[in-house]
DNA sequence: ACGTAAAGTAAACACCCGTTTACTTAGTGA
DNA sequence: TCACTAAGTAAACGGGTGTTTACTTTACGT
């Protein structure tokens, strides 16, 4: 049982050092971050960064999993009061936009870093993705869809489209709030003028 | 006026060479892809991929732009017969996901390269890029929407929605047909019961 | 037949990568 | 006080990278 009281003087550089990843990662990707420039940023050397990590995956798998958790937990709160399945489905995008677009390094990795670039890490983080998709999920089957819709490939559509907003949300256009409004309104009424609605 | 009439007996492997580097970077990626790995899968030796480009930049762009304008053709074809705006839609939204879905090398570069991973090639790939994207703007502001619709939104979330699809797609489940109807349904009517509308 | 130029090779170049090793420093508990 | 241990450094290791160089081969035009 002594190696349970672990921390003592442990003033966590850990913590330090996986924000730095978390930052490099979600502004130039994990491949063109080294170990060097990560350690740099906290002021050390490459070779402390192993005191603390095993290897550069294991460093994005901390840094992975610490995004989702985050924007769970974001989530969570947002959908926390409400009851219509359509608010509630708006309030998750919302959340999820404000988490990905504002600049938060956290959330931003998990859409700029494919699970693929991860080798050994791979299954870990395909893991801790879809344990956040299986939230959106939930919010889509609850929703009263017209019968037979593949709630599956309308979940895979959403998150394609939120999840691809980095790529060119830019600061002064539309707002994660009006994002989330129109995404949520399409999905539910469409954007044909009445008049021109199909059968 | 020597200089036009190149060829000869260029029995050209620089497309040879093209090819395969669209296969490697559709696959692994163009960091994780080396000049040697693409040499080799043409025969040849590293040194000889700089007789035909540059720099292994050069080669990313060559693959790029032959991409966009693969894909252009066939959606300006697949376009080409049809009247109403919503058809329009679909059958260039289907155009695109059997370009990037089926096991086409050029095609998927598009989606799983990012412009940013170029280095200096980058300025060129995202010129391509919005050059395909502008196809999608012309059909989307045929469209009869109803009034002040965000159409760059609109645009965003649909090409979001689309090119997340290679992520997640498997062989046997929904067809890339089915998944254009399905999106573009969406996109018009929405999904909710009609009992169910909001205002 | 021969000069020319493109196409290709083998090998090196210069550098950067993730990781390991041997060693130093500093705080802690007994 | 002193052994112990975590934290950190400096330097190297082994390998891989894009690219260049010097040289060879090959096919054409004249």
């Amino acid at each position: 049982m002594r190696a349970s009281n672990r921390p003592s003087r442990a003033n966590n550089r850990s913590l330090e050092l996986r924000d730095a990843a978390a930052h490099l990662f979600a502004h130039r990707g994990y491949d063109q971050t080294t170990v060097r420039e990560i350690a740099a940023a906290c002021g050390m050397t490459a070779g402390a960064v192993y005191v603390h990590f095993g290897s550069k995956h294991a460093l994005l798998s901390a840094v992975y999993g610490e995004a989702v958790t985050r924007v769970t937990k974001r989530l969570a709160v947002s959908i926390a009061a409400l009851d219509c399945p359509w608010q509630r489905l708006e309030s998750a995008v919302r959340a999820h936009l404000e988490a990905v677009l504002q600049p938060n390094d956290y959330a931003r990795v998990m859409t700029r870093v494919l699970p693929e670039d991860a080798g050994e890490a791979r299954i870990e983080l395909i893991a801790l993705r879809d344990r956040y998709e299986a939230l959106f999920r939930t919010l889509i089957t609850g929703l009263p869809l017209v019968p037979q819709t593949d709630c599956g490939l309308v979940r895979l559509l959403l998150l394609g489209a939120i999840n691809w907003t980095p790529f060119w949300y830019r600061q002064g256009g539309a707002t994660p709030s009006e994002i989330a409004h129109l995404t949520v309104t399409l999905l539910r009424n469409g954007l044909a003028q009445p008049s021109a609605r199909g059968l």
